[in-house]
DNA sequence: TAGGAATATTCGAATGTATTAATATCAATT
DNA sequence: AATTGATATTAATACATTCGAATATTCCTA
């Protein structure tokens, strides 16, 4: 059972475990966006793209209403968000020390991190 | 940027990726283990352990002291272990939704969980 | 109902990851 | 300095993931 619940966890730490679903996730993170809109946003191949989707629906860290022609995305738990905003802060603890970042990082908007 | 930033992320998530690895932080939680103490809480093969911790330290989600013969583990950032704490609760909110587990989730101790 | 737009799926090649077995390193002890 | 105990590294194989290209599906509209 423990083991069970393991796999199950690092399972979603896989899916996240990709820089292209991270982007979408935090895309998703302010509401819904049709796949389309997020292929544009990310400027990747539609296949591509649609793959890294079907991850996410797949562990169901996303869920997903057609409307019509589309298929419009969402986060399924705000918890993710929050599992993204606690590593947020992680990261900016690190980063420094684990890349030659810091320059960089000071002079980034806020807005993008 | 933007980009490095997501490679980084993803670079932690993949290190969390794996149970074995999950396992060995869940156990660090209430402090230092020696690799020996690890494997053998683990039960599994030493090369093995000792390569997931390898991808730990790599990753620097753990540090390491050497004590004379032994080398003792702990989890560098607190802030991991509430992440691992969030994902639970993501975990018991959905866990009966993506697993037939309901049943055997009632009944495992809480102990366990 | 034929065509077009939006999205998903399949395939193959390249790359990355996990496991085991064997070997290496390093510190303590004799 | 040789041996032992604890841990790390390397190498080989098996397995999983990623990507682009091609193709399929689904829904809308003419």
């Amino acid at each position: 059972m423990q083991d069970a619940l393991r796999r199950f966890k690092a399972d979603i730490f896989q899916a996240l475990a990709h820089p292209t679903r991270i982007a979408i996730l935090e895309l998703l993170r302010d509401g819904d966006l049709s796949a389309g809109a997020l292929i544009e946003k990310l400027g990747m191949e539609q296949a591509n793209v649609s793959q890294h989707l079907a991850v996410l629906r797949a562990k169901q860290l996303v869920s997903n209403r057609k409307a019509g022609n589309q298929v419009f995305y969402s986060v399924r738990d705000p918890i993710l968000i929050d599992v993204l905003d606690l590593m947020r802060t992680y990261f900016h603890a690190h980063l420094k020390e684990s890349l030659g970042m810091l320059d960089e990082l000071d002079k980034t908007p806020e807005a993008v991190r």
